[in-house]
RNA sequence: GGCCCCAUCGUCUAGCGGUCUAGGACGCUGGCCUCUCACGCCGGAAACAGGGGUUCGAGUCCCCUUGGGGUCACCA
């Protein structure tokens, strides 16, 4: 087989989606898996829609998966569009520019050279023309579309103009889809689409078959919502005489309720997820197994990126839609935060706490981080879990510590007891701690849980914390001990 | 509405004519472990949309119905 090239393709009109990302991933596991290339190329042809600053961002959100192009627009074609950035990786490559808006003149060029050949033509009706042709036809209930007015007037082409592509009365096409297998369209009417807009830039039709076709893309894959206009783009590689790639039209992200994923279904955008807390190799195997899987009988679903890319095949693709299950996600989460090295838990978590407002010692932090770790999905649960080790005051209900066998006097009891024999210890450590506080319960006839969920809540405030004996050593004697003399006041 | 796509537990999926009394995972749930919460372990409920064919034999192939989705722009 040549060569494989993939290619992401996307519009920067906007933030970098989470199912388009995962369309990236794909197309980036293809080229990884078959030793071959994987482009980026921005398509950037709708003037009106532009939003600076998001090629940026499906950059940098590419890079935070792990996924870098082989080939990208150069630092010198961002700054020609004015998008570059401090930072920007300098990638480039042999096939650029990798912004459409930088290739006007091809397009151009191609779009004269489907005229010359017969099977485009300009048009200048206007667009309340259209709007009306539109509105009649909707009437009649015909396809709306454009009648082909212009086909045999022989547009000046000094006049403001489109560039219409000359369709045939009636199109019969089959493709054969690397996950859909054979797709046919039987004598299907189609209208002449627009190719080269008055502005002078083309539409996705043209843009996308000249580039892909310069660029040597070997499979195009895409969401499935393009599969409607594929005849044009088949039509348009005919009209060229141009080899076809292969095409892949993979299934759709959906939401909950099971239409295609969008910002109505919360959060969707990249960096919405790495700001819950995500871990991007968490995300990037969940994302990965909606509409794949190694198939094969495996029973695995936890996997390491190059796992992944050794596996990835379009055979393994399904046809249908998946839906994004943030539940599923979140238990993928904790499974890889709970593989984490410890020390890079720290490192991963500790921005996290210092958002939430936490100055984090990290002595005591690091005593009680494996606690944390096996306790949480979300990088973001983690600061409630260890507040109380880095704030000067701690807010505790009382009633929490009143249970069938506890009134306020057996707290004041236990309290009174464990301050005292804490303080004789010697060494505040995990054991000596234990080593004192599992007696006093049998001595004074109560459980180890209710009551050390009175000590719990003295010390730390809270109903969920790490092990208590962990806890107490990592905040170590003096705060220990003075919240539980505090607590013993709050009850008299 | 036209065209196109899709259809296995609530969700993600395995299954590529017999090994399926349909497997795994999330979630739910019963239990064990246990200082709270988690983790871990053991068990349970839960699906081939319906109807016709083809075949000795259909979750697997074909057709129809139903249901869902996508798309019908000088947007991608």
């Amino acid at each position: 087989m040549s060569e494989v090239r993939t290619r992401f393709a996307p519009s920067p009109t906007g933030y970098p989606h989470i199912g388009g990302m995962r369309t990236a991933f794909y197309a980036w596991l293809l080229a990884k898996h078959y030793n071959g290339k994987f482009l980026l190329r921005i398509e950037d042809t709708d003037q009106e829609r532009l939003v600076r600053g998001a090629i940026k961002q499906i950059v940098e959100g590419l890079a935070w998966f792990g996924v870098i192009p082989d080939e990208a627009p150069s630092n010198k074609e961002l700054s020609e569009i004015g998008e570059s950035w401090d930072g920007a990786p300098d990638i480039g490559g042999q096939y650029g520019p990798y912004i459409q808006s930088l290739r006007l003149p091809r397009y151009k060029e191609v779009a004269q050279q489907l005229i010359d050949s017969g099977h485009a033509y300009r048009c200048d009706c206007t667009p309340e023309m259209l709007e009306r042709e539109r509105n009649e036809q909707m009437a009649r209930k015909e396809l709306p579309g454009y009648s082909g007015y212009c086909r045999t007037r022989n547009v000046s082409a000094e006049k403001p103009h489109v560039v219409r592509f000359k369709m045939p009365a009636k199109v019969s096409l089959v493709l054969q889809d690397a996950v859909r297998g054979r797709v046919a369209w039987d004598n299907i009417p189609l209208r002449d689409s627009v190719l080269l807009k008055s502005d002078g830039f083309p539409t996705y039709h043209l843009a996308v078959v000249v580039d892909d076709h310069d660029m040597k893309i070997s499979h195009v894959l895409r969401g499935e919502e393009w599969l409607p206009t594929t005849p044009l783009h088949l039509l348009l590689y005919e009209a060229l005489q141009w080899e076809k790639p292969i095409f892949a039209h993979l299934p759709q992200v959906l939401g909950p309720d099971g239409k295609k994923l969008s910002k109505r279904h919360g959060a969707t955008a990249y960096d919405a997820f790495r700001d819950d807390g995500y871990l991007p190799e968490a995300l990037f195997n969940f994302v990965v197994l909606i509409g794949w899987s190694p198939g094969e009988g495996e029973e695995q679903e936890v996997f390491k990126i190059e796992e992944i890319c050794r596996r990835f095949t379009l055979e393994h693709v399904n046809k249908a839609g998946g839906v994004f299950d943030y539940n599923k996600l979140a238990w993928m989460n904790g499974v890889y935060i709970r593989s984490l090295q410890p020390d890079d838990f720290v490192a991963r978590v500790t921005p996290f706490l210092e958002k939430a407002g936490l100055k984090v010692d990290p002595q005591r932090f690091g005593a009680i981080a494996p606690h944390v770790q096996e306790r949480i999905k979300l990088l973001t649960e983690a600061a409630p879990m260890v507040e109380f080790l880095f704030v000067d005051k701690i807010e505790r209900d009382m009633q929490q510590m009143f249970k069938k066998d506890i009134d306020r006097a057996k707290a004041r009891q236990i309290l009174t007891l464990s301050l005292e024999r804490l303080t004789k210890l010697e060494a505040f450590e995990i054991a000596p701690i234990e080593g004192v506080l599992r007696p006093l319960a049998e001595e004074l006839g109560l459980k180890v849980g209710p009551m050390f969920g009175v000590l719990r809540i003295a010390v730390t405030g809270k109903t969920i914390t790490p092990p208590l004996f962990e806890s107490f050593a990592a905040l170590g004697r003096e705060k220990t001990l003075s919240r539980i003399e505090e607590t013993v006041k709050l009850l008299e």
